[in-house]
DNA sequence: GCATTAAATAAAGTATACATTAATTCTTGA
DNA sequence: TCAAGAATTAATGTATACTTTATTTAATGC
């Protein structure tokens, strides 16, 4: 009964794993542009840049380079993958069908008021950003409103794919986000897609998210080619 | 000028790493259910069975364990993934999402005769096999068409990706094969489909697929709880 | 001085040794 | 006999040593 946890709790905290430690640090790196794309670098001193050895690094490259964020080349070792306008117009393609499918089913299953609250939440702080003009805090928002509504699908496969695809064009949109007007549009249809999930109408729901994804797509690749970032 | 690469073909093969060595022959067992699913095994014991050192192995695990093939267990070495009715849903809802889009894309995009010749001859071999009742062989030109359609479309990230979830539930479609009437219908969708995409209609092409994509789901799904697999 | 080829270099690929830790088994006491 | 706990075991996680091989540099011959 002296049953004390405490005390030490720095001791106590998650445990991580070298490798995922690894992994975690090096997606943020990636994310975040401090290893930007073209990077490229020996296993060597990357492990040394993360002060372990070789083994663990491999193992979280093995990884980055599944979920298609860097490239193992044979003898030269790791390079950041650039994302290109191709490889946006892939992904949103993606995305254009995924992400109005879960859309259609969530309206379809009627959801409660409760379940649709981080999504009215996520919509609020998005208009809120927007008005503050804040916007990395609307970008951050935009993703919470994307997971929500995929974890109220509830098909795994479906979000962490989506979720994977997210990460690939995570700096582009960066960068895009202000080389653009502000996202009022966007906004807007977010909240319109809201009343769709709440009335229940499906198929509005999916049109609407398809012509959300699909405008979003094209103005992402319109911006590309205004300023020729052939290479994010 | 002398310069002769023959002369000792042998050496010159394809030259493969222990890793992809690895990865292949234990993803074929598990496609093959040589590694039924729900088999377990520690990294040891498979670095014995494939005759090398647990490094490339776990590498190869790790790849496998990204697809989804192989569940990683904390202390217990890895699982065969066994595909639950739920894993099977959540697959072809995905499969319904993507494939339809693709093929969609294809059929406005007015492929030539010779594009499209792949499909015709896997839809002829399709209907082939089963005129003569051979199941594997539909099986495999079935593949080749869906492969083939996603090779026009030219979208690399979602064919990678519609071929894991292949994968996936490869055991479950060989298995089910034999559980069902003979697939005429989902034939003669293959060769509907086929007749949209040279008349270029993609809203045809899409509405095909889909359906013939909710079809072959609802026909497995039932199959499934027919026969109680609850794990395959 | 240039091209060809050989040696050196360094990285990935692989094996193995070691550390850590969870699970199991054995022991001990009630 | 059963329960609690300690010791053992064995697997993963990690580091390191070694092997193989592509690339670069150096050397040699024309």
């Amino acid at each position: 009964m002296s049953g004390k946890v405490s005390e030490n709790d720095m001791t106590s905290v998650p445990k991580t794993s070298r490798v995922e430690d690894a992994y975690a640090r090096l997606k943020s790196q990636i994310r975040s542009n401090a290893l930007p794309p073209g990077f490229q670098a020996t296993e060597p001193e990357i492990a040394v840049r993360l002060g372990m050895s070789r083994t663990p690094v491999r193992e979280a490259l093995i990884r980055l380079d599944a979920e298609g964020l860097v490239d193992l080349i044979p003898r030269r070792g790791v390079r950041v993958l650039p994302i290109s306008p191709t490889d946006m117009r892939d992904i949103y393609e993606i995305l254009t069908a995924l992400e109005p499918a879960a859309a259609s089913a969530v309206a379809a299953r009627r959801p409660s008021e409760q379940e649709l609250a981080p999504l009215e939440l996520a919509t609020s702080r998005m208009e809120a950003a927007l008005d503050a003009g804040d916007l990395d805090a609307w970008a951050e928002h935009d993703d919470a409103f994307h997971n929500a509504l995929l974890d109220l699908h509830g098909n795994q496969r479906l979000t962490a794919y989506v979720a994977s695809l997210f990460d690939q064009v995570h700096r582009a949109r960066i960068v895009t986000l202000r080389l653009r007007d502000l996202p009022v549009k966007s906004t807007q249809e977010h909240r319109e897609l809201l009343s769709h999930l709440r009335s229940g109408d499906s198929e509005a729901a999916r049109t609407c998210f398809a012509s959300h994804r699909k405008s979003t797509a094209n103005e992402l690749l319109g911006l590309l080619e205004a300023f020729k970032l052939s290479q994010l």
